[in-house]
Formats: structure tokens, sequence, C-alpha cells
DNA sequence: CCTATTTGTTTGCACTGCATACAATCCCAT
DNA sequence: ATGGGATTGTATGCAGTGCAAACAAATAGG
């Protein structure tokens, strides 16, 4: 019994252009959704004792480096509308990893802190992520994580 | 105040460590999850019309490649559980897209074949698809597509 | 001053991921 | 062959994310 019958379509049918885009395995987005599924699993696994997830901690992170920094500003920073940045602040907020403040020069902003238990929290997540990072980085030299990083970062910016 | 003691020892014997690893924008796994973001907003603007997500796709790809597959089996290849397989499933059913069938040979199992309708959607969604791949690969030279898809690959696998 | 824009907020909906519990079926060792 | 354990599917519930729409408060600009 053959299993892979799709190979042999994809060789007699070369040239003329009947829809075929070829197999899911040659998708570029298939394989960078597999990885951020990985990536994923990895980093819920390693933050469940924290029950921290990977927006709340970019958010204590964006946070602690841009002290009074606005939600529209953040959620443009990590590509996340106003309503999903306020469910994640909210979440942060009820746990006093952050506090929201009156701007005092616009009226409209909220300026974001961390609270004292927030950067003791961020301290700890920082150590996970160092263990996560390196599970990422363990099957890459150097260089090769350069360039990854390189490739991505053209695709979000 | 030091929640994690066990690091202590660690710390005090190696070089001095106080937990910086540096910037945000460093970190491998924030560059995948932004990447991912923007092919995940791109894909979906690219399928509103068909109303399509790409597990949808990936699990009407995958059923046409191998008709009679498994839910087991589907969920392995696209790194899914039984509970979101389910899902799915249940969704392109209803939308009749694919349909379930006792297996012969194994009475736990459901085959999944694609039903006329879920062929021709496909078929729109493969056209679709190789819009969205154009716009991931425009900026990149095909080595560094190679290139790319081997690194993730590497991390998913 | 009046209007348009920005920012935050609330509500609601859809999709995904996962845990748990249960039923049906299969596999294997006794 | 039979009983116990493993596999597969199913159902339910919960949390997190993404987004759309509508509203309020404040600002910006003519």
């Amino acid at each position: 019994m053959r299993v892979r019958d799709d190979d042999l379509d994809a060789v007699t049918t070369i040239d003329h252009d009947d829809g075929d885009i070829g197999e899911i395995k040659d998708i570029v987005g298939f394989h960078i959704r597999l990885a951020h599924g990985a990536c994923y699993r990895h980093f819920t696994e390693t933050f469940t004792e924290l029950e921290l997830t990977q927006k709340q901690v970019s958010v204590m992170w964006l946070v602690a480096d841009h002290p009074g920094i606005s939600q529209i500003d953040l959620g443009q920073r990590l590509r996340m509308d106003r309503a999903t940045t306020m469910t994640i602040i909210n979440r942060l907020q009820a746990r006093h990893f952050l506090r929201r403040e009156k701007s005092p020069t616009d009226g409209r902003k909220q300026a974001l802190y961390l609270t004292p238990q927030g950067e003791a929290m961020l301290a700890e997540a920082k150590l996970a992520i160092r263990e996560h990072e390196n599970w990422v980085k363990s099957r890459f030299t150097d260089a090769e994580v350069k360039t990854l990083v390189e490739l991505l970062a053209r695709i979000h910016e």
C-alpha cells in the first residue's frame, strides 16, 4: 500500500498551473505556526509555577523599561489592539503587579508602573525566560540565532 | 528579597549574576511570537471571505493528502491534543467540508474524508494561501526562505 | 468654540489550548 | 478466552487571546 501518492502528482504536474501549490511542508507560514506552538508550549511549562503568559511577561518587561508608558504605546509595541491590552493589564493589575495612574500631561492616557511585587515577579520571570531561551537556542549556533532573529524581524517589522 | 535560594549556590560559586538577561529585543521567542502574530493577522485578512483559520486549512489539507486519516494522527501531525482537534473537526463537519466514518480496521478510530464541498473549498484556500505565501516570501530571497524554514523546523521537530 | 481625533473602557463573540471525566474499542499477558 | 491496561473519541468547562462595535473623557486643531 502506497502512502505518498502526493509526491507522484508533484512530479507529474510540473508546469501547467492548476492551483497546485505543492505540499504543506513547503509553506513558510506552516513552519512559523508550528515553531510558535512549540515555543508556546515550552514557555507555558516553564511558567506554570509563576502563572504568567508570554504576553503578560512582555507587558511587565516593557513597563519596567518604560515607566509611565501608556496602554496605546504598549499595545503598538506588542502589536495588540486596545481591547486585548486592556484585558492583560486588568489581569496584571488584579494581581497587583502593576498600577494605572492618570497621566499628568494627557488626561486621556493612563501611565503604567510596576509595583514592587511586579518588579519582584519580573525578576523571577527573567530567570525563567533565560531557561526558556536556552531551550530555544540549544539547537543553534550563535550565528544561526542571529540569522533567525534577523529573518523573523523582517516579517513583523 | 530572595525567593529562590536554590540558585544561591550557583550564583556565588560562578561569576556574579544579578539576573539581568538583556533587552527583550534579544529574546528569540519574542521575535517568533511577533512574526507569528504578523502572519496570523495577514492570514486572517486573506481568509476573511472564506471564513477559514490556519488550523482549519491545515486540517483540510492533511485530510486531502491522507484520506481516512484518524483524528489522533491528524492531531499529532499538527501538534494538537484530542480536544482541540475535536472542536476544529466539529466545525468543519458542521460546514459539510469533511465527514467522519467509522474505521473498518479499528473501531475506536474515525476515518476522515473531505466532502466534494470540502475539496472545492480547499482548492479556493490553496489559491489564497499562495497569495499569503507570496506576502511572506516577498521580503526574502529563495535562499533565505530555505534557511528560515530549516531553522524553524529545528524548533518544532 | 466646535468638531474630529485619540485614548481608554465595556461588552460580546470566535478560536485555540488544555484538563478532566467517561465510553467504546483494542491489545496483550495470563 | 478473558480480564486489565492502553488507545481513541467524546463531552464539558475554563483561561487566554484577538477583534469588532459602541460609548465616554480628554485633547488637538481650525
